[in-house]
RNA sequence: GGAGAAAUGGCAGAGUGGUCGAAUGCGGCAGUCUUGAAAACUGUUGAGGGUCACACCUCCGGGGGUUCGAAUCCCUCUUUCUCCGCCA
């Protein structure tokens, strides 16, 4: 949610940046600043009216004191106009802000002046490229095929016990899995993160201090007999934890890791990019959490880019790195990078990592402040990023790393393995 | 799930209808003293709205009510604690 006085003071800015999104805000930035008056204007109404009935309440109790009860009788009646009159005000001062919260609530993060304007993927900026495309034996196979043959992931019993985008993991294959995690968990907490174990449900004032409540709620499984949501990532449970906190300067930066399934109804997908692990319901997913000093925020979105770059280097996968244009940030960040892997038999590119820098979109509606050399609180900002996504890298390194004799695991999670190759 | 108790500033903890945004202690910050530090002493120290700045307004778990006036009384929800039950 952006803030009021941004919106005031950088009126033409905001509209200028949102049309990167394809947005044309200038309606909703005008009907902001109006209904930003009228509340300040109401406010000062009602203000007026309690500083008066404060007054008068506090002459009759003198009245009553030196028993002059008639005066103070006589006062009541105008007391009486006055919160008839305050009420009033008080239902208009609501509804107006009430109106005001539900525009803002609307309005998207304005994106960082590096975002290229854009309407689609078709828009993102390549910013950087490594690895090498291996050439792959006559006869390789797309991960589902691989998963299938070396009976390591079972789709079908998934579809058994609970439906399609519920993979069982088997074997070697959920060995795999728990060796990405526990090898991700390391290169985190290595570079600096605290890790943690978050709740895999959330109530309703979390998804909506991560802004997934109130307009997308689609996306997430609702327990309603207890109102809770299955979070869609650990960015909702890790980002809450600071929710209402002001920290210390001092305190900054703040960095956590935790790793998590993740829960999504992807209501509308279908087709072939959906097919084994692309998409499903339920996966894992090991996230970076961030809460940085807002002049070094995006020196820290570097960092956090650079260090997953180290893990794609270390797993020797051919990735890429895209800047998201306007059209494809999502609604809360200002700047995201995506990172995505080659899955050379599928002969395409696999979203493994987003990065984001929300600045203080996300810490204004969580009221995540810290206090500043001047001793004044202070929107913080929040980044995060995944560090990272399982199935598709689970997806490339099946696909990549396969021979005529089996799948053979990268070096450096073998210690995690404990076997060398899946056959 | 049943019975009872409680929720106040960073923390502890007073306050049971007006003079209470709230005693006191601890902590934090600034100063005095000291070569420096500790101790001691003095001052200061919640948040939001509003204003050029003041004034002023709101907030004592959330919501609603009674009253001229609510931290204080009533209703309701939530959370915590104690006891019982169930249980990995």
């Amino acid at each position: 949610m952006l803030q009021v006085a941004f919106i005031r003071e950088n009126k033409d800015l905001v509209i200028e940046r949102l049309a990167k999104r394809n947005v044309d805000a200038s309606q909703m930035i005008n009907d902001v600043i109006t209904f930003d008056d009228d509340r300040k204007r109401l406010q000062t109404e009602l203000d007026k009216t309690l500083a008066e009935s404060n007054t008068l309440s506090k002459e009759i109790g003198n009245l009553y004191k030196s028993g002059e009860v008639e005066k103070a009788n006589l006062l009541k009646e105008k007391t009486g106009q006055l919160k008839d009159t305050s009420k009033e005000l008080t239902e208009n001062l609501g509804s107006t802000t009430e109106a005001l919260k539900e525009l803002l609530y609307k309005i998207p993060n304005v994106p960082h002046d590096s975002v290229p304007r854009g309407n689609s993927d078709l828009d993102n900026e390549e910013v950087f490229k490594a690895g090498d495309i291996p050439t792959l034996h006559h006869g390789a196979l797309p991960h589902w095929e691989l998963a299938k043959k070396y009976d390591i992931i079972d789709f079908e019993l998934g579809n058994k016990i609970t439906g399609a985008g519920f993979p069982v993991y088997k074997g070697k294959g959920a060995r795999l899995q728990r060796a990405l995690i526990a090898y991700f968990l390391d290169k985190n907490t290595a570079a600096g993160y605290t890790e943690y174990q978050l709740p895999l449900l959330v109530n309703e004032a979390s998804g909506f201090g991560t802004g997934q409540l109130p307009d997308k709620e689609g996306q997430m499984y609702h327990v309603t007999e207890d109102d809770l949501y299955l979070i869609p990532t650990a960015e909702v449970p890790g980002t809450n934890i600071f929710r209402d906190v002001v920290l210390s300067e001092s305190e900054l930066p703040v960095g956590i890791t935790g790793y998590t399934p993740c829960f999504r109804r992807e209501a509308g997908s279908y087709g072939a990019h959906v097919r084994g692990l692309n998409r499903l319901h339920q996966f894992d997913k090991v996230e970076i959490i961030r809460v940085e000093h807002p002049s070094k925020s995006y020196q820290a979105l570097d960092g956090m880019v650079n260090h997953i770059k180290d893990i794609l280097k270390a797993l020797k996968l051919p990735y890429r790195i895209l800047r998201l244009c306007g059209g494809d940030t999502s609604f809360a960040s200002a700047l995201t990078y995506d990172f995505e892997v080659f899955s050379t038999a599928q002969d395409r590119w696999l979203e493994i990592s987003s990065v984001s820098n929300f600045e203080t979109f996300q810490a204004n509606r969580l009221k995540l402040r810290f206090k500043n050399s001047d001793g004044k609180n202070e929107l913080a900002h929040t980044l995060n990023g995944s560090a990272l996504a399982l199935p598709r890298v689970l997806a490339g390194i099946l696909e990549n790393y396969q021979t005529e004799d089996g799948i053979v695991i990268p070096e450096l999670l073998q210690p995690y393995t404990g076997f060398k190759i899946i056959n």
